[in-house]
DNA sequence: GGATTTGGCTACTCGCGCGTAACCTTACGC
DNA sequence: GCGTAAGGTTACGCGCGAGTAGCCAAATCC
């Protein structure tokens, strides 16, 4: 391979919007597989279908890729759930609209959903951000709620409040990675369910109904 | 440094058995702050204080030591489960005592706890094996649910449980991931917590009631 | 139709970190 | 008291993968 053979341009040149794209896809893919530190670079351009230059020159360092990544996921997911969830609406109109975009996006973004939940919230540089925007969704969830309460003239601790929210969220998560193992499940019916439970167990709960620990 | 300056011996041996346990102690303790790629061999052993040949020549490879860990701090958390919960007793009994134990073992094994949870589910030789872990994990839960259900003559499908028992699990984890970064709580007071949200919801919800979507 | 910008490649350097070879020394069996 | 196993060390080989230098070619501008 001494002399560069002039082979014909099999391969199209593409503008370096499409080009971006098509490398965030590819290192979406490879990251939400093997996890930050196992994937390699030359993996993620390999996938992408191009060079390993092309990405540091579009997206920059290893890190900077993955915060990208994390960036564009993040902020698709944000979006799904904020443009169905209108805050004017009832609360359980609220919560179910908002489950069902999260559980949209699930079904939709496996890879996406796999590297910010597997992936980057045990990763190092990443944990906190990620940890940020979870803390962020746990306090609208909880305002949710007391704004349901308050509604029915009852309060709760603000403790007490966050905890319910975290189990809430929790549960969310564990079905959304539920569903992304189970690729024939459908989101809409996963949604339904997780509604059933959020709103009958967190109705009850903050109706005022307690269990309490047996005397042992 | 050319000549062997013969110091005195400042620093005890000591017995395969305890160095073992303190190497373990020391690569939790990494893995879960660093995860699996970015934790250095080096650095494990020098925060258990010894060498790192030593560490090769008591538990292996990275992966085998890794391994190592998984199955003691495994072990530990489900041995502590699974002697709090007794299996003859009746269900919200167990599932209380269940849960103490759980997040007795959280508050105890916060390293032990991120790194099984964090780290290992997300890493991709190990995710394979904790899944496996989570799944009997859920099918206990799902079986005690059917159970009780059945003990009041009622009957749910097995997917339909199935889902409810992942909800409840990923509820108990994401208040787990909740004690381990707040460590003032009170694992009780949490275990209580959650025993209200997940008795009084899943009872609820596996009374017949159910929630369903609106018209739209 | 030249100049320049934009898309693209091959082929390297270089450091980090896993795993090991070779060697030392204290305790214990007998 | 002396051989040998068990506890311990320093110092290195070596591969893998992040990041780069340097170069080529097709659009695009004017």
């Amino acid at each position: 391979m001494l002399a560069r053979v002039s082979s014909a341009p099999t391969f199209k040149r593409l503008p370096r919007a499409v080009r971006e794209q098509q490398m965030l896809d590819a290192a979406v893919k490879v990251f939400s597989r093997r996890g930050f530190h196992a994937a390699s670079m030359d993996e993620i351009a390999e996938d992408a279908g191009i060079s390993k230059p092309m990405v540091y020159a579009y997206l920059g360092t290893k890190e900077e890729l993955f915060i990208a990544c994390l960036h564009r996921e993040g902020t698709r997911m944000t979006q799904a759930i904020a443009g169905a969830a209108a805050p004017d609406l009832p609360a359980d109109e609220r919560l179910w609209r908002g489950l069902r975009a999260f559980f949209g996006f699930v079904g939709a973004h496996r890879d996406g959903w796999a590297m910010l939940y597997r992936q980057a919230r045990g990763t190092q540089p990443f944990a906190g951000e990620l940890a940020a925007m979870r803390a962020r969704l746990v306090e609208v969830v909880a305002g949710m709620l007391d704004h349901a309460l308050r509604a029915e003239g009852r309060e709760v601790g603000e403790t007490e409040l966050e905890v319910v929210a975290y189990a809430l969220v929790g549960a969310t998560e564990s079905l959304a990675d539920w569903l992304a193992d189970h690729p024939e499940a459908d989101p809409e019916k996963t949604a339904t369910r997780m509604m059933n439970a959020a709103w009958l167990g967190a109705g009850q709960l903050l109706g005022g109904a307690t269990w309490r620990p047996p005397a042992n």
